[in-house]
DNA sequence: GAATTAATACTCGGATATACACTGTCCGAGTTCATCGGG
DNA sequence: CCCGATGAACTCGGACAGTGTATATCCGAGTATTAATTC
């Protein structure tokens, strides 16, 4: 019960994306020599992202992504759920049903206390990933003032 | 990024468990067979739930498995890492280190704010199943009183 | 009838097989921009 | 100098291979109970 390391890529990318001049697009291919990853994988993620509006990309030479709303509107459930999906953690398979002591043939339609305790929890997760956002990503972000200069001139040099 | 369907399993076996009369072991071919799933790979479960302390087996024909403690003393959170492992649902990779634009090689030690809040995301889960007991998942079911009690006459006549 | 031995039933662990998801790569189609050539 | 044609760079989507994990099965070793045997 791992997630996939794409939800790591997007979250990162998300984050360089923010820095961005306004209107400005930055590629695929850099954002994934930057972070030192596979560029056609990483290429999945962010059609992902596009896929679920977080982000917006132009197509040819100049082309690229750049965030498609505020950084205070994207919550990194957003992100998360964007590239892993929106199943549930806990899948019931209703083994209650297979009892040979069951009662009815046809389940009650609501979930047992076990499913409904985990998918709580579920919730619990997911609540607390609601409540950030890209916007305090980039607060919480303490790098030395080096390096984040150093990153900027580098997107700039590869800006469209 | 879905637990295993032996959690489930786990779960209602301890359940299950949790119902016997003080000191009695129920075989996991009845366990299996109660559920609908197949013996020998819910054996694998039972045998994490006995190596993590919270179920105890004997063996021969009159062994079986029974809580090794009192169900006040079980939580939801014991059962889910005892089967499916203490592994943390977000695995940072590093991918900082990567950067061209980094200033040391070596990292901070400090996980970055996107880890952190991971990382945080998943102890809310943690917490909210550590919550959570045996004792209280059997209060929270609400099955009629005809299938109890069928359930007690099934499990009676395999005791051991 | 009691003690010892053999048989049985079960747990436990390892080895193995299969299906599926994750990871990663490759290629073609379509789109946009830059460049080049003709008027 | 202007306009259209050509080429280049990029996104997007599908197809495909390799790897690891989840799922499931099988078998042998060890142990406790039960049955059988012996005295």
């Amino acid at each position: 019960m791992v997630l996939k390391n794409q939800v790591e890529w997007a979250l990162h990318c998300c984050s360089m994306l923010a820095g961005l001049p306004q209107g400005k697009y930055l590629a695929a291919k850099d954002l994934a020599e930057f972070h030192g990853v596979p560029k056609e994988y990483l290429g999945k993620a962010l059609q992902r992202l596009s896929a679920a509006g977080l982000v917006e990309s132009t197509l040819g030479p100049a082309g690229g992504y750049r965030l498609a709303k505020p950084v205070a509107a994207i919550t990194f459930l957003d992100i998360v759920e964007a590239v892993e999906g929106r199943r549930v953690t806990f899948a019931c398979t209703e083994i209650r049903m297979n009892s040979p002591c069951r009662v009815g043939k046809r389940g009650t339609g609501k979930p047992c206390s076990i499913a409904q305790a985990m998918y709580d929890a579920d919730e619990a997760w997911r609540s607390h990933l609601r409540s950030l956002t890209v916007e305090s990503m980039l607060a919480g972000a303490q790098l030395p003032k080096e390096q984040v200069d150093a990153t900027k001139r580098w997107v700039e040099q590869r800006l469209k």
